[in-house]
DNA sequence: GATGAATGAGCTTTCATTCAT
DNA sequence: GATGAATGAAAGCTCATTCAT
């Protein structure tokens, strides 16, 4: 088995233990069971524990990242491509509940060590917002007075927001297009029927 | 000194030292020492240490819940309750630091006891957003196809990245005020130069 | 109320509590609250956990030794003595559950403390029953060569072993009189058809 | 090491223990430290506290009963059988002065846990007894009068008496032989010089 | 004398991490 | 590289006892 086989058996493992039962009470030794590893296994692969979830981030997100640059890439408008981060974003809580389980939930801690973890790879992230906003700005579709760095936060916050509420009401009212159509009219068209520009 | 004073006492210690180590890194001892109270004493005031952050949240949010209110009834347009309610949001994390960090961060763990726990004070706040959204639509100022249950959540999920920003990034590159402002004005007139309703 | 009220009412609540979760799983608010007091009361009147258990067992026991002792000066014959000595000692099983239930179990505990205590008020109990042989023996009736020391143990060890097996296994077998007849033919007669004095 | 030999010293470490201070005043770390074995170690065998004292009951009378048996096996008059198991019960006062003294005291508390413990071992010790009376009925040696539920009884209190005796007070006025002697004498012949049967 | 809120030492149990095999 | 038994620090919670009122 190569080495990194035994990385990527642990890495799914943490997913699942760390989405069913949270950082702080999952136990190294479920995450071992779960990876059909003995306990010590994991030490020759991570640090300690953190090291795990910090690490499963970077992997995962390095994955999804590649992915939805390689998408937007071969798009022109810009509204097509910030639906497209929308929607994409939305489905990976269908496809990958779990690890958007995690991602959503642990990484939020206030604890020291989390505040000190520059969070490159979510900033990475986010920042294909802005950069799609910019392009908006530039071709003149969308309002120049927009703050990039600002919107691209607030687009991002709402889209978690929604995948709070899917992970934790499993009732959906509604469907994740419907979900996504809305969220984009509204950054696109905001609520106002008279605009004030 | 009165029974409250000494619940209260242990609740604000709490809100300092959950802020500071996160609610698994925190030590009853911690908070008893920052409430300058012995360990059991706060055994007499609270059932467990889930029991703490629990009523803390439900504690605080309903005195931040009934301000935001009386407020709002004394407005008549939705569009300035709706500035207002952003506003204030933001305001609160620099008045109340702590709280909102422990607000913001710990109430997101995804163990089973929070899955379980019915967050209504929560609810009752962005439902906040959601009645202001309504009443537009009813005075033909907001559009009639944007789904109030999913817009609160949009906007609260929105305020919600902007304080995450605002506590883990301490170089703030906006003010409150010109948050507030953008933030607003993109629910409101949405991105796009041209509208297409 | 008089002083001796509260402590009686004291020792009788410690003696259901005591008899209902044993001495170490007994709390002093259960026995506080079980006779109508508050927690440092109690202190008033005892010096310690330890001291209830002790008085308890000193105060019950000098009554009882006082019943017995009265009721048999007024017999003549030592098989009559025994009889009443073993129908009594069964009796209070039934009249007193939750005190025999105590003295049975709680005085068994081999710590140090317990260790220590001078059993006085019990060798006074047994050695009534020493008392009882050795006039027998002087009448002529028992056998002389039976040592008194070591009978009046069997004896009381007989009776306790009925107590424990009366208090654990509430499907009682034989009624009292059945099991003290047994008992004292026993010790009487003994078991072989030939006696080989 | 083996798996046993750990188990084991575990074992023989809680026995010296509980002896020297009683189950309830005895600490882990004080049966770790005797068994020279980390506090952790010791949950790795056993899954709580009281687990280690029934589980000791368990394994050490289920030896003693072997040995019993085997050599009871071998004889053929009930009286030798019941000299031998005398006998031998007071032996085991001085060969394994520490289980003695746990066998004894612990397993008299009355807490709710012992009282539902069925103490199968200890009624197939006893039972040693009344299989031995009854033979000695069938064999016409023994009153057919005799209840061998109590008597069975009767005889492992007065041995169990003994016992407390032997192990409270250090002084002892008689030798393990005498005191076999006078109590299978006592019941085998009773007191009585001339039998009412 | 009576109260009961407050104290804080004490203990069982857990679990991340290590290391001999 | 892999194992998993062993470690031992750490912490939530209890409750006998005190003492200001």
């Amino acid at each position: 088995m190569r080495v990194s086989d035994k990385h990527n058996k642990i890495t799914q493992a943490a997913v699942k233990v760390f989405a069913r039962k949270g950082f702080f009470n999952a136990r190294i030794s479920d995450i071992a069971k779960e990876a059909k590893v003995a306990d010590g296994t994991i030490y020759l692969y991570f640090n300690n524990k953190y090291d795990i979830l910090i690490s499963l981030f970077e992997d995962e997100m390095g994955k999804i990242i590649l992915q939805v640059k390689n998408q937007i890439e071969t798009m022109s408008d810009p509204q097509e491509k910030l639906l497209f981060f929308v929607q994409n974003h939305l489905h990976l809580l269908d496809n990958k509940k779990d690890l958007a389980e995690v991602l959503q939930m642990e990484l939020r801690q206030s604890n020291e060590f989390m505040k000190e973890y520059r969070n490159t790879r979510f900033i990475e992230y986010i920042n294909i917002i802005s950069t799609i906003i910019h392009e908006g700005q530039e071709q003149g579709i969308f309002h120049k007075d927009i703050a990039p760095g600002i919107a691209k936060r607030a687009i991002f916050g709402a889209l978690d927001e929604m995948a709070r509420l899917w992970i934790l009401d499993k009732n959906h009212q509604y469907t994740i297009e419907e979900t996504a159509s809305q969220v984009c009219n509204l950054f696109l068209n905001g609520m106002l029927v008279t605009q004030t520009h």
